[in-house]
DNA sequence: ATCCGGCCGT
DNA sequence: ACGGCGGGAT
């Protein structure tokens, strides 16, 4: 599709379907304060929103706002990250509650360049906040984002690694005037990305651009086969290995510490072990103590 | 096996 | 620009 008379026929297609379709967040329509919006862009980095739900819920009632999750510990913290992964988002978001509540007074900041200083607030958090807290208009740009974009109006797969200059300029061009349509635009074609237009199996069928959309005119060229970071495993990595350090000491009672012989259970290759409880203490993520024992932070 | 609403240090 | 960082779902 060429772009420009299309904008407009692309809108009055998303729209009734985002009024159809969109999941029923608890952060959406509202219902929350810009702190809650930023926590769960937070908790939705790299991990599907059906699993960060209920850690939103749960997270949101002990911590509603910036300032009770900078009186919070860390133990306490890591705790109630449970099982999201990769815990120093976590911590950084702590970080991130004690500078809003020292700094701005537990008023979050209400600009890109004040949000992107925030620990753990990169481009697209501070975009995401911007727009779906806010209601500024800016362009929102993340994987679903620029898949989507990137089929619909360029006809081809979005190239990995960080976005392109083309596919920044694609998505401010695109973007709604009005501020009120550029919100429901960036939701509506994230959304799109995470329910239909997925990476590997797209669901044309259901898909209320197949008609316009020029990836789909084309045949799909080179769907499935998208140059992309490769994927580390998991298993036998330090990531699995910290994460059973971890929910380790999550199990136990609060405040209680693991031996080291304990913690040497956990794992056969004794030098990955060591260096994993050094990372870990590096992130801030645990305590070793003098007799090798392991807690999480006081 | 591959993907997931990234961020940060190097 | 690259590599590290969880864990679940499909």
């Amino acid at each position: 599709m060429s772009e420009a008379s299309d904008i407009a026929v692309v809108r009055s297609l998303l729209f009734p379907w985002w009024d159809g379709h969109a999941r029923d967040l608890p952060w959406r329509f509202g219902r929350t304060t810009p702190w809650g919006v930023l926590v769960s862009e937070v908790m939705s980095q790299q991990t599907q929103m059906s699993r960060v739900v209920p850690y939103w819920i749960a997270w949101m009632e002990v911590w509603p706002d910036a300032r009770a999750l900078s009186m919070a510990s860390s133990a306490e913290v890591i705790t109630a990250w449970g099982r999201l992964g990769y815990p120093r988002r976590a911590l950084r978001l702590q970080s991130c509650a004690r500078v809003v509540t020292e700094a701005y007074d537990d008023v979050l900041p209400r600009s890109y360049e004040e949000l992107t200083a925030l620990p753990g607030i990169g481009d697209y958090t501070a975009s995401a906040v911007m727009s779906f807290a806010y209601g500024e208009r800016i362009a929102v740009i993340d994987t679903n984002i620029r898949r989507v974009l990137s089929r619909v109006f360029l006809g081809i797969e979005s190239q990995g690694g960080t976005a392109s200059r083309e596919e920044r300029e694609l998505a401010a061009r695109v973007l709604p005037q009005d501020a009120d349509e550029s919100v429901t635009w960036n939701q509506t074609i994230m959304e799109l990305g995470a329910l239909v237009c997925s990476a590997k199996n797209p669901q044309c069928e259901q898909c209320p651009l197949a008609r316009v959309c020029a990836f789909n005119l084309a045949g799909k060229p080179g769907l499935g086969h998208k140059p992309t970071r490769p994927r580390q495993h998991f298993k036998g990595t330090d990531r699995q290995v910290r994460g059973l350090i971890l929910e380790a000491l999550r199990t136990l009672p609060s405040g209680s510490r693991i031996s080291h012989d304990d913690v040497a259970a956990l794992w056969p290759v004794t030098g990955q072990l060591d260096s994993c409880l050094a990372s870990l203490d590096e992130d801030g993520l645990i305590e070793i103590h003098p007799d090798s024992s392991v807690s999480f932070p006081s």
